[in-house]
DNA sequence: ATGACCGATTGCATCGGA
């Protein structure tokens, strides 16, 4: 089965873009991140005539995750735990029902966290990310005790590694890639989560977004943000992992493309 | 040279994004 996350930068102005690539590509499920709409204002009936369970959780202008599904959703949990106060739709997760078994998919859209101030633990935005990343690990943290396959996808608005960017040096000290940001992904995945990439790929320059501005795509000045971290139970059944870079490409693009990872699941 | 983009909003500019 096909597992996806994509990013699609508000769902009503890609509707076609993702509809196109849903029926070329056949995810089994589809974590979609920047839907930027509440729940009743997504696109469902067109989505669910392709076959697709469809979860959301949403909000006004901002934001906004979904789950797309062709097997049966159930356990759905909109919003992450550890703050009653975050009011910002960046998480949901549900358990999918296959053939063989379960697997349980949260579609994860993680804070920029820009601008960092000179004093970053007073940087409000970027507190919040590294709060965030914080409540994650606990809520993965409390989800690896079932010992059953998990897959956390989405974007991270996080670049692991120098080889992630065209353009290290520049990017270093920016929310997505500093010392505190580094440090929090790598204790998110030290509770013991498998990147897909790292596992089936590891190649340098394997972007997953290029800015609209400044002719990023054109020159191929990209960063690698969307991942897909797994549980043991799930890496295990993982086959390898394929970013959909030709979607960049078309009418009216989302600035990040899908990254899919393919399991015997 | 994030000056040069894109989307949402009740707007006729501003904010957020990365």
């Amino acid at each position: 089965m096909k597992i996806a996350t994509w990013n699609v930068n508000s769902i009503k102005a890609r509707l076609h873009a993702v509809t196109a690539w849903l029926e070329a590509e056949q995810p089994d499920i589809a974590c979609l991140q920047e839907i930027k709409t509440v729940d009743d204002g997504f696109p469902r009936l067109e989505i669910e005539a392709m076959g697709y369970q469809v979860e959301t959780h949403g909000q006004k202008s901002y934001n906004g995750v979904a789950l797309l599904s062709k097997f049966p959703l159930e356990d759905i949990r909109r919003g992450l735990p550890g703050d009653d106060g975050d009011d910002q739709a960046r998480y949901i997760e549900a358990v999918a029902s296959t053939d063989k078994g379960a697997v349980r998919v949260a579609s994860i859209y993680l804070p920029n966290g820009n601008p960092v101030l000179e004093d970053p633990i007073a940087s409000p935005k970027y507190t919040y990310k590294l709060d965030w990343m914080t409540r994650l690990r606990a809520h993965a943290l409390d989800l690896l005790q079932h010992e059953e396959p998990l897959v956390l996808a989405g974007d991270y608005n996080v670049i692991p590694r120098p080889g992630d960017t065209h353009d290290p040096k520049g990017w270093w000290g920016d929310a997505l890639f500093r010392q505190e940001t580094l440090d929090a992904f790598h204790a998110l995945k030290h509770i013991g989560l498998y990147d897909m990439f790292d596992q089936f790929d590891g190649r340098d320059g394997q972007y997953t977004f290029w800015d609209y501005q400044g002719g990023a795509w054109q020159n191929n000045l990209g960063i690698r943000i969307d991942h897909l971290l797994c549980s043991p139970q799930a890496i295990d059944r993982a086959e390898g992992i394929t970013i959909h870079k030709s979607t960049r490409e078309g009418v009216k693009p989302s600035d990040h493309v899908p990254v899919v990872g393919h399991f015997d699941l």
